[in-house]
RNA sequence: GCCCGGGUGGCGAAAUGGGUAUACGUAGUCGACUUAAAAUCGACAGCCCCCGUGGGGGGCAUGCGGGUUCGAAUCCCGCCCCGGGCACCA
């Protein structure tokens, strides 16, 4: 017999050859679109389709930001969408899963600035090692549908999207606090700011300066993207991430008065049955009204000075609330709408103007910040809620609402030193009652706030798609017209902001004429964040080659939404926020007719070494590419997924990895031999019926022939199993017990029934190491292996007519005996007191109870 | 501080609805093949104790302490440790 050698540097090759020549995993849309209004629906299962009719399935791994080259993250994203993407289409279905590039951003444009190197030559350069690895890892992509996001005909279509939110007031221009470094004359993202304030590059004091920046009115959606959230199939985990990033908050908003300048300040609150217990006001550094407030008064320069210091701290200091609390009175007044008190107004950096109205009432008494406040400034401290006598019932109030005696008190209880009208009233209560009464009285009603903020798009950067507005000295902001689309980036030599954006340089770029008047006119030199670019690209890979139009709706309707959605749950929040918000907002624009982009989404967790995140500094980097050199794609898929399971954090170890390879090795030069023993060389097509044969085999089945049938077909249940629930290490593990079933009985087993073993495990296996998979099938069976269904289980051979009945006594194991399948009750129960181990610990005792359970164990109880 | 994960052999882990804890893989020990090693193949293997040639028996073990149950890694209560997210959001 030859000796058979498993060499994935020839086998793997070969196969992605193979794919590529004949565009094996590429998907029309007409073919779909024939068999629309069959209805979509998931592939709930092996035979969820009878009839074998097909049905689409869009399953998407997150598009890679391609840099350097991919790493193990990548492996570990693309290793789980593609064992999904294979189940699928074993199941039946017209499987999308396509592949592209986020390719704007910062990374490249700072290697521009230190290199000179053009963003697009170094992106172009990255894209292409991602596509080689991508090929040699034999992922089953789509590449007629692949595309990058710094392309013109793809961001043409990002700022048609943009313009369609600028029609609809979606996108607006405001002031907002940028950082500012006074020595570069230039903006600097929040990231380019060291803890202490300070520039990155030349270590000036960084300020805050108000420049006119764009948003999309992300927060118009607030209300739908939480609701919305119930109907998707996400972690829950990240689900509550984005229910804490929206921040929904039930209460009032109240007017509070200032009788000296005459102007109302409404203040949001949740607790507005503590109304009576405000005892100051209190605005933020930002308020536009605090100066305007201090002036003539003997604070202004107090106050000027605190506002100026406020604003130049950084989101660290400003954000820490340890910290002792800062103020200064603003030497006004504003009376309290419940009980026209007169409430000594101050400004202080723990109020925040981004959330609510910029200014609070101040309640010590039931707020911990209010009181720290208080105290520190020498306030009056009223208590308005007394809380529950004591916790001597089920009533107890949480922990965290402090000790019913002591103040800040922020619990439930009863109103005290409010009103008549209040007071005794339990404070829920009293909060819907004081509430209705500033609602008669015109001085506050309901609110509902969120901590969701607008989203601010603008970058003063080059490498983005650019903002396709004009601005023309009679017309003022005019949109770019679509047929001038795509406001195509020009090329510079200079990539380090001054000031504005690198764009605003190229004058000859910048200088146009207005499409309206014909008169001058100027280009907006920001660009677009990349999360805007990656917001919309799924929607693109539908159609990813009209240039008509950014997608025909039929395209949309044939593939979205996508089911199966997988990525880091490092993008919990702000990506998969961001898409959603866009999806929602396409569809009131009438663009799609769905509100979720992703049905189903799976995070995948980090893989770390030696239990570390994996970095450059840290020299512990593992490169997919060595590993695919060393043992080859299949065995760097299998162990990826086979280390845990994959929703979980992984560390790498190279002997796991060798134990996955011998693994491989083990089956293909079993299935080898056993190819050749049986006479099937490879490329002969092997005659019609092997599958019956192998039932046939089933029929007169026994002994090892009958063991080694149950294994492979319970290999089958269990595999089917934990694809579905993503457990594909338990799934690869199961592979490996047949495999080891194979290997005791390849002599005693019939040929055929171990082929069929073999040519099952393949098929099995096949999500997670398609080339020597397909290898072995064609050896075995000399089919392809991806145009096979999914196996199924034969019920009958998952069930056998003995088992091991387990004797417990007192709940201790004590004995186990074969047992008939169809044994009931009764004898399971003498066969149990029979046992020789269970009797020597029953013998001399009282059995007063006895517990079965058919088909596991049988417990006797005894005293 | 608040909200999520997680804690099981030397290591990665399994146990899918309360029912045989430790599947599978690693590293380890022993054996076969070999002049030798590697590779490959086969066997053993949670910890402790007892009897014994083979083999068998008992006790203890799923972060810690309680509880529910015939029976708990799994459910409940109270803690400890590790990782992640949010964090002055009124």
């Amino acid at each position: 017999m030859p000796e058979y050698r498993y060499d994935p540097q020839e086998i793997e090759p070969r196969w992605q050859a193979l794919w590529a020549r004949e565009h094996t995993w590429e998907v029309s849309n007409e073919a779909g679109a024939q068999e629309r209004g069959e209805g979509r629906s998931a592939p709930g299962g092996a035979g969820a389709q009878p009839g074998g009719r097909a049905f689409n399935s869009y399953v998407l791994e997150m598009l890679p930001y391609p840099s350097g080259e991919p790493h193990i993250g990548h492996l570990k994203c693309y290793s789980v969408g593609d064992a999904i993407a294979h189940f699928h289409r074993r199941l039946g279905a017209r499987v999308l899963h396509p592949m592209g590039y986020d390719a704007f951003g910062l990374p490249a444009e700072n290697h521009a600035i230190k290199t000179g190197v053009h963003p697009r030559d170094s992106t172009q350069a990255s894209i292409a090692s991602f596509q080689r690895q991508f090929r040699s890892w034999g992922i089953s992509i789509d590449w007629s549908r692949e595309l990058a996001t710094c392309e013109p005909s793809y961001y043409r279509w990002t700022q048609w999207i943009f313009l369609e939110l600028f029609r609809a007031g979606l996108a607006y221009r405001k002031e907002a606090a940028v950082k500012w470094c006074p020595k570069d004359q230039t903006v600097l993202a929040n990231e380019q700011v060291d803890a202490e304030g300070h520039c990155e590059r030349c270590g000036a004091l960084v300020e805050v300066k108000q420049l006119e920046q764009w948003f999309l009115r992300i927060t118009d959606y607030a209300e739908r993207l939480l609701g919305d959230l119930d109907g998707i199939e996400w972690p829950e985990n990240v689900k509550t991430m984005q229910r804490n990033w929206i921040g929904r908050s039930e209460g009032a908003e109240v007017t509070f008065r200032c009788e000296e300048l005459g102007v109302d300040y409404p203040v949001f609150t949740t607790r507005p049955d503590t109304l009576f217990g405000a005892t100051f006001f209190v605005m933020a550094p930002e308020h536009p009204d605090v100066m305007r407030l201090a002036g003539g008064t003997e604070h202004e320069q107090a106050v000027h000075d605190y506002v100026n210091h406020a604003l130049n701290e950084t989101n660290e200091e400003r954000g820490n609330a340890e910290r002792p609390k800062t103020g200064v009175p603003l030497g006004r007044t504003v009376t309290n709408p419940v009980n026209g008190e007169q409430i000594p107004m101050y400004v202080a950096d723990y109020v925040l103007m981004e959330y609510g109205t910029g200014a609070i009432m101040a309640v010590p008494a039931h707020d911990e910040r209010d009181h720290a406040f208080a105290r520190a400034f020498g306030l009056p401290i009223r208590r308005v809620i007394e809380a529950p006598a004591e916790n001597d019932d089920l009533d107890e109030p949480p922990a965290a609402a402090g000790v019913a005696g002591e103040l800040p008190y922020t619990g439930d209880g009863v109103l005290v030193s409010s009103n008549p009208d209040f007071d005794g009233m339990n404070n829920r209560q009293a909060l819907s009652a004081i509430v209705a009464w500033l609602d008669r009285e015109g001085k506050g009603h309901a609110s509902v706030n969120y901590r969701l903020r607008d989203w601010l798009v603008s970058r003063q950067r080059y490498w983005g798609a650019p903002i396709p507005i004009l601005y023309c000295e009679r017309c003022g902001m005019v949109p770019v017209p679509d047929d001038q689309l795509p406001v195509e980036l020009p090329d510079i030599e200079d990539y380090t902001p001054k000031g504005r954006s690198p764009l605003a340089a190229a004058e000859d770029w910048v200088n146009t004429k207005c499409p309206e008047c014909g008169g001058s006119a100027r280009r907006e030199t920001d660009t677009m964040d990349t999360f805007v670019d990656s917001s919309w690209y799924f929607l693109r890979y539908c159609d990813a080659r009209n240039d008509r139009a950014a997608w025909d709706p039929a395209a949309l309707r044939e593939w979205m939404p996508v089911d199966q959605y997988i990525g880091g749950v490092e993008h919990a929040i702000l990506h998969l926020m961001y898409a959603r918000f866009f999806t929602k907002a396409l569809a009131d624009l009438g663009h799609v007719d769905f509100q979720e982009p992703f049905q189903a989404l799976f995070t995948q967790g980090m893989v770390t070494k030696d239990g570390a995140k994996m970095s450059k500094s840290k020299g512990n980097v593992v490169s997919p590419a060595s590993i695919v050199e060393r043992v080859g794609a299949d065995t760097a898929r299998c162990y990826i997924l086979f280390v845990g399971p994959p929703d979980q954090d992984a560390d790498w170890s190279d002997d796991g990895v060798d134990g996955v390879h011998r693994f491989l090795g083990r089956l293909w030069r079993l299935a080898a031999e056993t190819a050749e023993r049986a006479g099937s060389p490879r490329a002969a097509a092997s005659p019609e019926g092997e599958a019956e044969g192998a039932l046939a085999v089933a029929d007169a089945a026994e002994g090892d022939d009958l063991a080694l049938l149950r294994k492979t077909h319970w290999a089958i249940d269990k595999v089917s199993g934990d694809l579905r629930r993503f457990a594909f290490n338990t799934a690869i593990a199961a592979v490996m017990e047949l495999l080891n079933e194979c290997s005791r009985l390849r002599d005693s087993a019939q040929l055929e029934t171990l082929r069929f073993a073999l040519t099952s495990a393949a098929s099995l296996l096949f999500p997670f190491a398609p080339h020597v998979c397909s290898d072995i099938y064609e050896l075995l069976r000399g089919e392809r292996v991806w145009e096979q269904p999914w196996p199924q289980a034969e019920e009958a051979l998952l069930e056998s007519e003995v088992y091991e009945l387990v004797c417990q006594v007192n709940g201790k194991v004590r004995d186990r005996v074969q047992v008939s399948a169809d044994a009931g009750p009764e004898t399971l129960k003498d066969l149990c007191r029979a046992a020789p181990n269970v009797r020597a610990h029953v013998d001399g005792k009282e059995i007063v109870k006895e517990i079965v359970v058919p088909g596991k164990l049988v417990n006797l109880v005894v005293r």
